[in-house]
DNA sequence: CAGTATCCTCGAGGATACTG
DNA sequence: CAGTATCCTCGAGGATACTG
């Protein structure tokens, strides 16, 4: 994108975040993905020779650095980008408070929300060791997915991992969305049984803590009042 | 732009105002043009074309309405867009914080820095009736403009009016623009002699009242220290 | 695993001329 | 003053195949 010739602010704001993808790139920056790969299954429709281009954008730009030598080299926010965080997440907010309805069938890819879960977990609150939750989707293609965690570190599994489950989740896509979006309370959920745990009752109150919301989530429950 | 298929607050913002031109449309609406010859002229690059192929796009995604019962008729935000104005409020004061300095000799427009200062000019510290300034840009292209206020309203012309003047402001384009901007103070821009008033004592006085800065200055000024 | 090189398409938007 | 219609260009990005 050629830059807009305005010694403006905004203009320049929009120079650097402006270009299709850029944005999104950042939000999953923000939101701890850090490997080329992951970053590419957050963004369905992106092509790997546009990411690529997109993160050497954001290197020149300033707003990202590619860390060599840590175990897993990545991309990480520099102090520039991170210091987008309250802007980004006013966007987000303003969207949450006008558009926070009505999400299309085709805009829920379980794998895309998936990712999204397995960024937000409580590390915390998991067991040490090996911890295996099945979700199922009802219905959803695909049908279910594994979260296996080795020593609090998740990782999401479309094919079966041949691992015993700690804990089953099931719920269709739409309701698991609106969880973790924070307009359906856990609770209420649970209560309705649009969402059900099957595990020791022990699992299922650990889920409660582990299962991390949207850092939208807090904006989107103070609509629903 | 086709959408992310992304339910995430952040893909939505970013699909409504990720086109380019976009967010400079909002801004100007913001700080109060509303026709479109106004808009046009603060885009400069943008062609006719795509502006109104934009404002389309803003009225039918909600942000912006026509309205043709005023005396003029014109754009302007719904409350859906003028919503947005935190956000990119926070954008705004990303850039000024983390790209503050050093504005490019081909960025600084005459014609649009006139133009914004025209949209900030404090109308209540006008007088009644007619009121023309003068600025003389010292060098640049073009080397003057005029501010004619007919009823506290003010605007810009590149072309003499003929009118006697009030007031002439002396300044090269880069020092206006650092104090629109808020990072040079109109107090130390006079002491340094870069602004130079020309008038009576009190229409000298009168501009620091009428004078009204960039909405990023406080922002500027915070930084300065 | 993390990209890059090459080729090709198609659609966004510029130029120009026009209108209520 | 506030746009629209038409034509045409060019460059962003998809597809595909490739590499350290």
């Amino acid at each position: 994108m050629r830059g807009y010739g305005q010694y403006c602010p905004v203009a320049k704001a929009a120079e650097v975040l402006g270009e299709r993808w850029t944005m999104l790139i950042v939000r999953d920056l923000m939101e701890g993905a850090h490997q080329f790969n992951d970053l590419y299954a957050g963004l369905p429709g992106i092509s790997r020779t546009l990411l690529s281009q997109r993160l050497r954008r954001l290197q020149a730009d300033g707003l990202v650095e590619r860390r060599n030598g840590a175990a897993r080299p990545g991309y990480w926010l520099t102090a520039l980008g991170l210091d987008l965080q309250p802007a980004i997440f006013a966007l987000g907010e303003w969207a949450v408070r006008n558009y926070g309805h009505d999400p299309k069938r085709d805009e829920l890819h379980p794998e895309v929300l998936m990712l999204w879960i397995e960024r937000h977990v409580q590390r915390d609150a998991l067991p040490p060791g090996r911890y295996v939750v099945r979700f199922e989707f009802r219905g959803a293609r695909p049908p279910r997915a594994w979260l296996v965690v080795e020593d609090r570190t998740p990782t999401v599994c479309h094919d079966d991992p041949r691992f015993e489950c700690d804990l089953v989740v099931s719920a269709d896509i739409p309701t698991l969305h609106r969880v973790f979006a924070g307009r359906l309370a856990v609770s209420a959920a649970l209560r309705e049984g649009s969402l059900v745990l099957d595990g020791t009752a022990d699992e299922r109150r650990r889920f409660t803590r582990w299962f991390g919301l949207s850092p939208f989530a807090p904006a989107a429950r103070a609509l629903a009042g």
